[in-house]
DNA sequence: GCAAAAATGGACCTGCAAGTCCAAAAACCG
DNA sequence: CGGTTTTTGGACTTGCAGGTCCATTTTTGC
């Protein structure tokens, strides 16, 4: 009932969602205007309208998941398979390489700080996207702790918790910057003491 | 010759920038009009344009500073003596407790996010005010070290950044979850580190 | 007290960007 | 094929928020 879309529109749709995404990365969420995003994507009023009837709130809102999947895509399969130290280093170096590339533009931010208060859907989104991420790093806190290269006291979820939290500090950071000095810092030193756990507990 | 403000004009200016700070902080920068803040703060649309002839952008500006100020302002007076394990935790807990009554209300986020791309000035308002942070936590680093309560082998301003990382991570974290656990997450576990060197090392 | 400068109030203007509407073209399906 | 639905283009409307302007009142400094 809510969709009938031919693969003609699935394409357009989708066309207009990544066009908007990167036209968003680029210039940021409240500098985008919907005849950018036509102009952009070669597409009409008509059509926006058509595949988001909501209009732009909608639209954001379709932007922001492709953004959120996007985020953990970007770091596999290294996150999935935190099964080794060298294979932490490699999920390290991925991030950092990433978001390094990235520079300031980053689409969590704005969608976070002007979506999030607008459409009610945006928040649950980016909770969303935290929580699978925390949970796939708690996952590799918990793999390592069962090889026994992470002591067993500590605690996964904390520990992940506070990993997570140095990674959007430092991405935060290197918005305000343009370094990635602190994401650096707040990852070798969080890993390292995990690493130094094994050793002392 | 750019100011000439009597006593009633600095009042006003001030009350100005305080009501748009507080009314940011309750609905976000993109839903505060000009109206609201002109409703808020009992001034007419005249005197917003007397006091920030470029308007909006000029007020922003000046809302941020004010915020700026205020988030270390909020810390004083444990940040600039963080000389014992008392006073770390001391200043841990004032944290935690004032980003907890704050909730989802953060100026840091929207001014970022929103004033940073548009004016100029606002990106190094924060690059300052994190600066001014990470620089205050790297002296206290540098006292427990000259202590003994730090281990000399800790670069002191690469573990202030990582500190600094967790706690604006945390701090993004509560904005998306409502919940303090990642805050505190990254700051005892950090500080932990920290202590745990002076043994190890 | 008085001229100059600053502070205040509020009516008015203006531009822009979201959203509406409909008519034409293309695609789908039996 | 031919009817139906989807897709597309683009002109038009509308509301609103930022910004302009000036007339009036208050403060200042001598």
């Amino acid at each position: 009932m809510t969709r009938a879309l031919t693969r003609k529109g699935e394409a357009t749709r989708a066309r207009i969602v990544a066009g908007a995404a990167a036209e968003i990365r680029e210039r940021g969420v409240d500098e985008v205007r919907l005849e950018d995003v036509m102009a952009h994507t070669g597409t009409s009023k008509g059509q926006l309208f058509h595949y988001f009837p909501d209009g732009k709130d909608e639209l954001l809102l379709a932007v922001a998941q492709h953004e959120a999947d996007q985020v953990l895509l970007d770091q596999e399969p290294m996150l999935s398979n935190l099964t080794s130290w060298p294979a932490w280093l490699a999920w390290r170096d991925r991030l950092i390489e990433r978001y390094r590339a990235q520079g300031v533009k980053c689409p969590l931010n704005g969608l976070l700080g002007q979506t999030g208060r607008r459409a009610p859907g945006a928040q649950a989104i980016v909770t969303g996207l935290m929580w699978r991420w925390q949970n796939a790093i708690a996952d590799g806190v918990r793999h390592m702790q069962s090889t026994g290269d992470i002591s067993a006291d500590v605690d996964a979820d904390r520990a992940a918790a506070a990993l997570l939290a140095g990674i959007q500090g430092g991405v935060l950071l290197l918005l305000a910057t343009g370094k990635t000095d602190h994401l650096e810092a707040a990852l070798d030193l969080t890993i390292d003491s995990l690493r130094a756990g094994a050793r002392t507990a």
